[in-house]
DNA sequence: TCTGGGGTCCTAGGACCC
DNA sequence: TCTGGGGTCCTAGGACCC
C-alpha cells in the first residue's frame, strides 16, 4: 500500500531581484525592483519595495515618483541571467529528491512521499540553507500533504519576509487537517487556484481564510468555483489531487509563442513584417530546441489596449506538414499578416504562436511522393537550421532572414534602459574585479 | 508620453451527425 | 397539441498560474 503523499515546494524569494543582488551585493539592504519589457510593469520587488505598497505587475510610470523618492534601484528584466540562475537552483534541489518538477522559473516541487525524513521542519530549513549557500538565492520551503498545502506553507513562510529564506512543514504525525489551524493565517486569495475573481466571490460570502475555504461543503464549492476550485479545496484538506511531473511542467507543452509590446505605436506594414519575422525566428528556435514540429501557426496584431477602440486581428495558417523551419514559418506568417493588416490602425503589440505540436522524431512522412527525396530535403533543412542555431547562440542574433531587419532602434523594439550584464552566460559582460560591488 | 510575456484548463454553446 | 435526442467536435471566453 502506498503511504500518504508528501510534497515540498521550493520558491525563490523575490527571484529576479535576488538574481540581481547575487552580483550586486551592494544592493542587499536597498530597495530593488525589476521591470518588464519596455520597462512597463514591475515584475519583481524586494521586500523594501513591497513595504512601499507597490503591487506586483503595477505600471512603472504610476509609481515612478515613489521609486525616486525612496531611491529604488530598478533593472530591466534580464531573462538570460534569471534562466541560468534558475537552472543552478534546480540542480541543487536534485540532491534532495529524485522526483523533482520545475514548475516555473522560480519554483520547484519535490516529491518526498517515498523518502524517510524524520523531521520535516528541520529538513525544510536545511534545504533553504543549502540553496542559499550554493546559489546565493534565498528560498522559502513549504511542506504539505498536497501540492496546494506545500504552496500554502511557502506563503506562510514568506509572510515573515525574512531575507535569508526559511522553511515550514504543515505535516505532523499526530494531526492532519486541524494542523491546518495555521491556515487561519492564510488569506483566501493566497490559496493556489484562487485568483482575483474567486477571491472576491468568496469574500462576498464571508470566507476569508484558507481554513474557512477548506471547511466548505463540496457541492457548494463545485457550484461556485467549478471543478478547479473543488480540487483546490480538497487539496487544502490534505487530499492530494496533483502528482509530480518529473522534469519540467512545460515538458509536453501544447503551444509555443513569442509576443511583444512595441516601444512605440507601429503603423507601417513593413515594420510589422520585421517584428513578426523576428517573433517567428524566436518561436522556431524554441521549437527546434525542444525537438518539436508544429502543424499550425498563427499571428496576431493588437492596437493599444488602454486606448479605445481596442482592436485585435488574429489569423491562422495550416502548414502543409509539421515544421520548425524558420524560412517556411516566416513565409506563412507574413502571408497571414498581410491578409489581415489594416493600415487605419497603429499597433502596439504583436505575436506569433504555434500549436498542434509533435515530436520531431515521430514525424510522419507524406503518403505521396518520393519518401527518400523528402528525407534528403528534410535533413538538409535540419542541418541548415542547426547551423543557424549554433551560430546564433554563439554570436547572439547574428543570422536571420533579411525581412527581420537589422535596425535595433526600430519602433517595434522594446525599450530596456537598465539591463544588468549577462554575468553568468557571457564572459564579455563579466565586471572587472574591483569594479563597484566586487 | 509611460500599463509584460508565457502558459494551462474548463465551460458553454453552436454545428453537425445519426 | 405538437415540433427528438444524444454524442462529438470545435471555438470563444473566462478563470487560473508564474
Amino acid at each position: 500500500m502506498r503511504q500518504r503523499s508528501i510534497f515540498a515546494l521550493v520558491d525563490c524569494n523575490n527571484f529576479f531581484v535576488s538574481c540581481e543582488r547575487v552580483f550586486r551585493p551592494d544592493l542587499l539592504a536597498r530597495p530593488v525592483a525589476v521591470l518588464s519589457n519596455n520597462d512597463g510593469c514591475v515584475v519583481a520587488r524586494s521586500n523594501e519595495v513591497k513595504a512601499l505598497g507597490v503591487p506586483m505587475g503595477a505600471p512603472y510610470f504610476k509609481h515612478k515618483s515613489v521609486f525616486e523618492r525612496h531611491g529604488v534601484k530598478t533593472f530591466s528584466a534580464n531573462f538570460r541571467l534569471y534562466g541560468d540562475m534558475s537552472q543552478r537552483v534546480a540542480q541543487t534541489l536534485g540532491q534532495f529528491s529524485p522526483q523533482t518538477e520545475m514548475y516555473s522559473i522560480d519554483e520547484s516541487f519535490l516529491d518526498l512521499s517515498d523518502l524517510e525524513i524524520e523531521d520535516l521542519q528541520a529538513w525544510s530549513n536545511g534545504v533553504a540553507k543549502v540553496v542559499k549557500r550554493h546559489t546565493g538565492i534565498p528560498v522559502s520551503v513549504g511542506v504539505g500533504a498536497s501540492k496546494t498545502l506545500a504552496k500554502a506553507a511557502t506563503e506562510l513562510v514568506k509572510q515573515e519576509r525574512k531575507d535569508s529564506g526559511g522553511g515550514l512543514s504543515l505535516v505532523s504525525l499526530q494531526n492532519e487537517y486541524p494542523a491546518s489551524g495555521k491556515l487561519k493565517n492564510l488569506p483566501v486569495g493566497d490559496v493556489w487556484g484562487i485568483g482575483r475573481r474567486f477571491e472576491a466571490k468568496m469574500l462576498g460570502y464571508g470566507i476569508r481564510t484558507a481554513y474557512d475555504l477548506a471547511a466548505l461543503n463540496d457541492r457548494w464549492v463545485r457550484q461556485q468555483l467549478g471543478v478547479v476550485g473543488l480540487r483546490a479545496v480538497k487539496e487544502l484538506r490534505g487530499e492530494s489531487c496533483f502528482g509530480i511531473h518529473q522534469g519540467s511542467s512545460l515538458d509536453g507543452q501544447k503551444s509555443i509563442s513569442a509576443t511583444r509590446s512595441f516601444g512605440k505605436g507601429v503603423g507601417s506594414l513593413h515594420q510589422l513584417e520585421s517584428a513578426v519575422a523576428s517573433f517567428v525566428a524566436r518561436v522556431a528556435v524554441k521549437l527546434r530546441s525542444k525537438d518539436q514540429l508544429a502543424w499550425q501557426m498563427g499571428v496576431f496584431i493588437q492596437t493599444n489596449r488602454h486606448r479605445p477602440p481596442y482592436q485585435t486581428f488574429t489569423g491562422q495558417a495550416c502548414l502543409t506538414g509539421p515544421s520548425s523551419n524558420t524560412t517556411e514559418l516566416t513565409r506563412q506568417a507574413l502571408t497571414v499578416l498581410r491578409r489581415m493588416y489594416d493600415s487605419d490602425f497603429s499597433y502596439k503589440r504583436a505575436g506569433v504562436f504555434v500549436n498542434s505540436l509533435v515530436s520531431a522524431d515521430s514525424q510522419q512522412l507524406p503518403l505521396v511522393g518520393d519518401a527518400s527525396n523528402m528525407l534528403d530535403r528534410l535533413n538538409s533543412q535540419d542541418r541548415l537550421m542547426a547551423a543557424v542555431d549554433s551560430l546564433n547562440s554563439r554570436y547572439r542574433g547574428a543570422i536571420g532572414l533579411a525581412v527581420r531587419g537589422v535596425d535595433s532602434r526600430a519602433d517595434w523594439q522594446s525599450r530596456r534602459r537598465n539591463v544588468s550584464p549577462a554575468y553568468t552566460t557571457s564572459w564579455n559582460e563579466l565586471p572587472r574585479v574591483g569594479a563597484k560591488g566586487f
